[in-house]
DNA sequence: ATTGCATTAGACCGACTGGTCAACTATTCC
DNA sequence: GGAATAGTTGACCAGTCGGTCTAATGCAAT
């Protein structure tokens, strides 16, 4: 009953991209509904409040990056393919936000994370969760490879939070100095931080 | 000649305390005249604009970390010495400021950097001058390591900004994880990182 | 003591903030 | 076709934003 519209969506989508790009307090509600071609009205008939837009964008944009993360730490693909194949995937995904908003996106997750904290419980938890659900990513990843002999970690969960917090960093350092070298090795990198040389590890599995 | 006032100097303390907690868009002008007890009429007797300020806050926060990083960076201690000193600086450092906010700091050239690009070139270009001066220290103790052949680096100055990536990511990810093992074990992971096993090679140096 | 100037004070500005509201319109189901 | 319902519209709100302005104030050097 009653019409139909895909104003929501827009808004989502509105919202993902100037967040991305001048940060949540730097992204005003007026700003999103202008952009997304809606009225305030309608803009507060779908969402209570800008902090629950900000938690819907959030859950969506992890929605459509997990598929991309679910195909790329497949089962199927040996553990340390799994990384080489998700660190390249980084790089040329930040690397087409590059060609199509001048700038390296970074991670939205963390940018608005350390922005949120102590501002928006809501927003704050929903990051929480994604980050560390997305981390789990890394910890699975590393078992297996373990498990195949592949690497010698001692305490898996922290290298697992280590890594992940190098590629949060490289994301970030890559965004503020707009510098492609971070992110190009950042495969490379990290393959080193696990003790490997790409190369010849890599072939060897 | 006039009178003498430290306004200009508590409107730098409360910005570098307020835009810390709260991002550089999430803190008013108004709300650091509040903190620093000064009226709206000295703030801009004293800075031209949010941004003036904002630059003066970064400036005055590095010459005080600068010469932090100075003494722990001295060639007078072995260069592995040096970069184990300073991951426990940032330890403590970071572990203080959560003592007394509540929550863990991150880096504030980094969290301002992220935020404020595409908005303000004035606190861009600070930022980034500031972030490369930075990781300078890191380069010069890696190369020192190299010369006394304590570690094995191909690309010198790459590992040194993958290094200091996984530093500000570490930072990031503690403050929005609000997660004190990642700090705890930053500088056994940093070693790791750099192919080192702590205990054995310091000893050895 | 006076004068000159750095500083202080806070009312004020227009633009914008997140958010509300009531009237209106289109769609879908019966 | 007529309710019932989902979505649209844009004027409006009180409060806040960064920033301006003029008058008052007090210290320092003469």
């Amino acid at each position: 009953m009653g019409r139909v519209s895909d104003a929501r969506q827009r808004l989502i989508d509105a919202a993902i991209d100037l967040i991305g790009r001048h940060g949540y307090a730097g992204t005003t509600v007026d700003s999103i509904c202008d952009k997304a071609r809606v009225n305030k009205g309608s803009f507060y008939h779908f969402f209570q409040s800008k902090d629950d837009l900000v938690v819907a964008a959030l859950d969506r944009h992890w929605e459509d990056r997990k598929a991309d993360l679910d195909r790329l730490f497949s089962p199927a693909v040996p553990p340390l393919q799994r990384l080489q194949n998700y660190f390249q995937n980084i790089y040329e995904r930040q690397t087409q936000l590059k060609a199509s908003t001048g700038q390296y996106a970074g991670c939205i997750y963390s940018s608005i994370g350390s922005e949120c904290i102590e501002q928006s419980p809501a927003i704050s938890r929903k990051v929480q969760e994604i980050l560390s659900t997305y981390a789990r990513y890394y910890e699975s990843a590393l078992r297996d490879a373990q498990a195949e002999g592949l690497v010698r970690i001692k305490d898996l969960p922290g290298k697992a939070k280590s890594l992940f917090a190098y590629m949060e960093g490289v994301l970030s350092q890559a965004k503020i100095q707009d510098d492609p070298t971070l992110l190009r090795d950042l495969g490379a990198s990290a393959f080193e931080f696990l003790g490997l040389h790409l190369q010849r590890k890599l072939k060897a599995s």
